[in-house]
DNA sequence: TTGAAAGCGCTAACAA
DNA sequence: TTGTTAGCGCTTTCAA
């Protein structure tokens, strides 16, 4: 930096200045030029290190993952979350480091790159479950935006209306004119977007007038197609086997169809069946995947939003952002035939 | 650190000492464990940016995606790359910046991570067009690794063998009997990955002693399954079609089956189709799809060992490595049918 | 076995 | 409009 002021005929502070385009101070225009054009002749770039140690920021937020790396392997929706991230926190020239834990209640490895102060904020995606030192963190009003379902309701976090988005999709298929339509939960209840997806088909039912019938409900324990696959199994040995089902995520829905097919069953002739997440691959399976579709991108941008408005001291508001999904009508959904 | 310091009644420099585990210091058990006792009282956590502006390491590696959000979107490797490079440098302690920029020539933003010190190396992910920053960089030293086939060749990189993979995708066509196989390329060939592909279905067709027609080769330009589509089409046009497809990637193969189903035919049964990528959703599709399996973790981690090797001044033997990928036999490819 | 002290390269308050 | 200077919090050489 010495060299630069020196090649530019200045001092360093004022190589600074103009460096950071420091409002409240005026510097002649030739003197800036000539600045850059030091700046420019020596490839200088200033230390990361030197002015995160005087600025006491670090220009960086983690994104945290909580998944195991075989969660990782299977996860379509990385890249777009990401991206929305990168690109909401690229405005204010933040980076992002990258850092997959597992589910353990304090994983809380993380919590070091806060305290040494690493990063300037946390996005943690995924499902929160009573972490201690997250609480602490929070008091301690370091920024922290969870993407999903909190643990705790005073953490910022953005997420989509799984109950809402469950009745939308259940609605198209009574629209369709099903009567008997069956739920496969893409999980355990104890996942809250399993349990909102299984409250929105619940509801769905009953705004429509229609039964809620357990023997139609199968809960799926595995969030794998496996679970889907067995689920439907389930389903098509009852007696009056469902004309629909809703299957609360598209992994789930692969299961199902293919326990439909070889049952020798058409979709959507015979049974027709909707998904949830819209993942990438949705679409170019035959038939293709009728489904509601999740604003990935959307998701990771709104995060990395309210985080640098918290990091900027500016909280964001509200506190919880639920974002729109939208019906995919694709083919595998079609209206009830008469029999 | 002098709190810390006060707490265990010692100097500043038995605390880094003790907390860096400094070699060649001889500090008492008794001291050690007081100053432990002190970081524990105080929730003490060493400032980053100051280690790394006394040290010059940042232990941090930058992970640059060349690729455009939209392609991100569908990036079914990510979490399978990103997680192998995280283990893989977790050893050391490094942790990943996750950085996506574009196909542009000199999208050379990312120097400026090393150039500000802000990154110890580089893991540049995907093709790497000519770039002279990047060169620069290479020829200053920085440690940096590619995950694919780089643009000049003294570049350290791990990638898969496009070609000895490709000529077993075909190599198990031709064991099942097939005569005719035709071939889609994944893209356009200007991608090594596309023209290295083809390179091997050609070789393993001569190498059975079996003509290769330029007939039964569908140049692909777009990577997407729509033209898997419509390659297939013609390809089912043809006065004596194919018995068997090589379809250079997952998605690719996606399409043909699409149009071979469209036109009433069946798979296995009229004809086979082997695809390239093993895309964690291969599975999932009814006939599950044989293909090449690539090790995404394995080519995460071995660029995470590479670049940490070359971080530690330590330059690894080869330059470029290639992992083995094997064939994932599933359901759509049989036997060839006597008619 | 421990301590003193000199940086690492930058920012920003203050002075000029 | 520009320069002086005191830190930011740690590592590490050298001396004790």
């Amino acid at each position: 930096m010495q060299q630069v002021a020196d090649e530019a005929g200045v001092s360093r502070t004022t190589v600074s200045f103009v460096l950071n385009n420091t409002p409240n101070v005026n510097i002649s225009a030739a003197t800036r030029a000539r600045v850059w054009q030091a700046v420019a002749n020596l490839n200088y770039a200033r230390t990361f290190a030197a002015r995160s140690l005087a600025t006491g920021r670090s220009q960086t937020v983690a994104f945290i993952l909580r998944q195991v790396p075989d969660e990782l392997l299977v996860n379509g929706f990385l890249g777009g979350l990401l991206s929305g991230v990168t690109q909401a926190i690229s405005a204010d020239n933040y980076r992002l480091l990258f850092e997959a834990v597992g589910h353990d209640a304090s994983a809380g490895a993380y919590t070091e790159l806060v305290r040494t102060q690493r990063v300037d904020g946390l996005i943690i995606s995924g499902p929160v479950v009573d972490d201690t030192e997250l609480r602490d963190l929070h008091r301690e009003s370091v920024p922290i935006v969870v993407n999903g379902k909190p643990d705790f309701e005073e953490l910022y976090s953005v997420d989509v209306d799984n109950v809402a988005s469950a009745r939308t999709a259940v609605q198209h298929l009574i629209d369709l004119g099903h009567r008997r339509i069956a739920h496969i939960t893409n999980g355990p209840l104890n996942y809250t977007a399993s349990s909102d997806r299984l409250e929105g088909y619940r509801q769905a039912l009953l705004n429509a007038g229609l039964p809620c019938e357990d023997r139609y409900i199968q809960i799926n324990p595995t969030f794998t197609d496996q679970g889907g696959y067995e689920a439907m199994r389930h389903l098509l040995d009852l007696p009056e086997r469902p004309t629909a089902v809703f299957a609360a995520s598209d992994v789930v829905a692969f299961g199902a169809i293919r326990a439909i097919q070889e049952a020798g069953l058409h979709i959507p002739a015979d049974i027709s069946i909707v998904g949830f997440d819209d993942i990438p691959l949705a679409s170019y399976l035959a038939p293709g995947l009728t489904t509601i579709h999740i604003p990935v991108v959307q998701l990771g941008v709104r995060a990395g939003e309210m985080l640098m408005q918290l990091i900027q001291g500016d909280p964001p508001v509200p506190h919880r952002v639920l974002l729109e999904t939208r019906l995919v009508i694709r083919h595998s959904t079609a209206p009830l035939r008469e029999s």
